[in-house]
DNA sequence: CCTTTATCTGTTAACGTTTTCATAATAAGC
DNA sequence: GCTTATTATGAAAACGTTAACAGATAAAGG
């Protein structure tokens, strides 16, 4: 393996001036530095990094956190958070890919390992890390969720708003009995998403049919599931909330089995926009969860905190957009 | 920040001794490996990777590609082969995941970077890459595409057996002509499926009906695309062959909303089984493509690549399976 | 042509580990 | 208790790079 000396010695000069050329050093004297160049990289040189890096003291290495990979984290969430960081960053950086929930010793995860971290989080639990990279100073930036604390670079996402705003417009269209498909538990969208929703029924004194909140999580068949328990019942809501359209995608199932027809018999809400939820039949009302934007925002952070030293902390918040499409009856129409 | 010095000075003892402690050499005293162990936790030392790669000759880190990041890789992959790695590699070791098609200098990307190197490769785009990495002896696995040279551990998924089996079993139900969605031409499933739909329906002797064959890029939108374009020719074939569920799942929107009832009056076929293919409606006929099963045998061969010098190094093929639901009509039923 | 300054290059140490080899301390054998 | 064998520790070098400093060469000034 060719290393700096090999190149040294067939330039005939010290190892030092071959390590200025290659770094572009205006030292050096043009024309040697293009014999030197030339001789990299007919060697195919490349510079050993972990030498570098324990000279540099830096590792050359991004590290990315998803508070699980099995589980709940949205596909688009990896590849946007992927693809925007290794554009974002020099071509000499790796980015490392964890899981939160996989980790078993933040020592060996974090330390003397990576020069920053970029944290997606959807849970609470997640905390303990982020205190952790915190604490040993690393630039440090976290996604998805909105942290209580203020001396971390954060983009949150509204699912509260988002909420609200949905079950508005379901209440605008008439709507009166109310029940939700819930989410993960330990995620915390799945309890804002609850609260919003409860908020928004009781503030306009309208029924939360308690049989038809049922637990989920976060994926179509337990979507499917929750919905035809719910349509065991005696008598069902005329709209249900699904806290992620993967449910609603498994709820939308259950209906058919059943011959409750949607929208007509039961109304549907959904929540992120995923790329599924115009193509299924009826295309689904929904809340649209901006990661493109989220990403965009929270990797601008990142390269603040990376690269410059005055930067003030900040937190963000990205809004929801509702998505009207075909699942929710107009129950106020008069035909 | 924490060294082995830091903690010899502190133990009264020498760097060398805490370095074998450490790394539960024998060599070194229980009581005193004891004392400097509690240190060192104490501390929260981790070690330097940089530095023990310099001497170790190793870098710690894996690399995971695929053909593109952004494009084309199914989520499950991603996750599955990810989460596989992780708990098949020593904790110490880190991941890093890329997409080839990013790639702007392979010397920077792969040479004294990484220990060993899995490829999830979709197209014939990947093989320059794929050579370069074996040129520089490194271990690597690729997986999804069935390679032609035998000097590299592969594990290729029979996308050809897959397609045909599909296809007997739409003629053994009675369809006549045939037409198809194909996926994004750089992608060598998109031809092999292709062939394979062809071979079939000629050697039936059956029809392909050339106006309904039309191009994708294995999105629902470019289904939904394709099959309205081929709902508009003035008589349409029996059975679709898309040659992937997202393509299906827009086919089928598009058959909703020009009112062609599906399997009624067209029947439609999908390719990988993905999470999805069951919850719509109809439930879609498709190929599985096992990927739990190729990442287990491919991340297998990877653990052997990596380990065992006497490996010899083996092509495998993983099979498909045909997964009947409601969206094939039988013609040949008497009702 | 000699001195001064500017330009270029080389020597050396350092980063935090591991490893080889030597040596000090201890235990065993008589 | 003295030699030998065993066990435990330390000193020094090495990995490939960068950087501080010094030194050599070339250009400029008189």
């Amino acid at each position: 393996m060719a290393t700096i000396k090999t190149i040294a010695k067939i330039a005939g000069v010290s190892h030092t001036t071959v390590s200025r050329a290659l770094n572009g050093n205006p030292a050096v004297k043009e024309k040697t530095r293009q014999k030197i160049q030339k001789i990299a990289t007919e060697l195919g040189y490349s510079p050993n990094l972990s030498a570098r890096g324990l000279v540099n003291n830096k590792t050359y290495t991004i590290g990315l956190f998803f508070s699980s990979i099995q589980t709940g984290t949205s596909t688009s969430f990896l590849t946007e958070v992927i693809t925007r960081l290794h554009n974002a960053l020099d071509k000499e950086y790796m980015l490392s890919v964890n899981g939160i929930d996989d980790l078993s010793n933040y020592n060996i995860a974090v330390k003397s390992r990576l020069d920053g971290v970029v944290v997606v989080s959807q849970s609470q639990n997640d905390d303990e890390f982020i205190d952790f990279v915190k604490k040993n100073g690393l630039p440090l930036v976290v996604l998805n969720r909105l942290l209580q604390r203020h001396d971390v670079a954060n983009v949150g996402f509204d699912d509260y708003a988002g909420t609200y705003q949905a079950m508005e417009y379901a209440v605008r269209l008439g709507h009166k009995t109310f029940g939700m498909i819930e989410g993960i538990d330990s995620f915390e969208s799945s309890s804002i998403r609850r609260k919003a929703f409860l908020d928004c029924v009781n503030k306009h004194h309208l029924n939360i049919l308690s049989d038809a909140v049922v637990p989920g999580t976060y994926d179509a068949s337990s979507g499917y599931r929750a919905m035809k328990q719910i349509l065991l019942l005696p008598e069902f809501p005329t709209l249900i909330f699904c806290a992620n359209d993967d449910m609603a995608i498994g709820a939308l199932k259950a209906c058919h089995e059943l011959n409750v027809r949607v929208p007509e018999d039961i109304s549907l809400i959904g929540f992120d926009d995923s790329v599924y939820a115009a193509f299924i039949n009826p295309a689904l009302t929904t809340i649209r969860k901006p990661i493109d934007k989220l990403s965009e925002l929270g990797l601008q952070m990142f390269d603040q905190v990376m690269n410059n030293p005055e930067y003030q902390l900040e937190t963000k918040l990205v809004s929801p957009e509702l998505i009207i499409r075909d699942s929710v009856k107009n129950l106020n129409a008069t035909d």
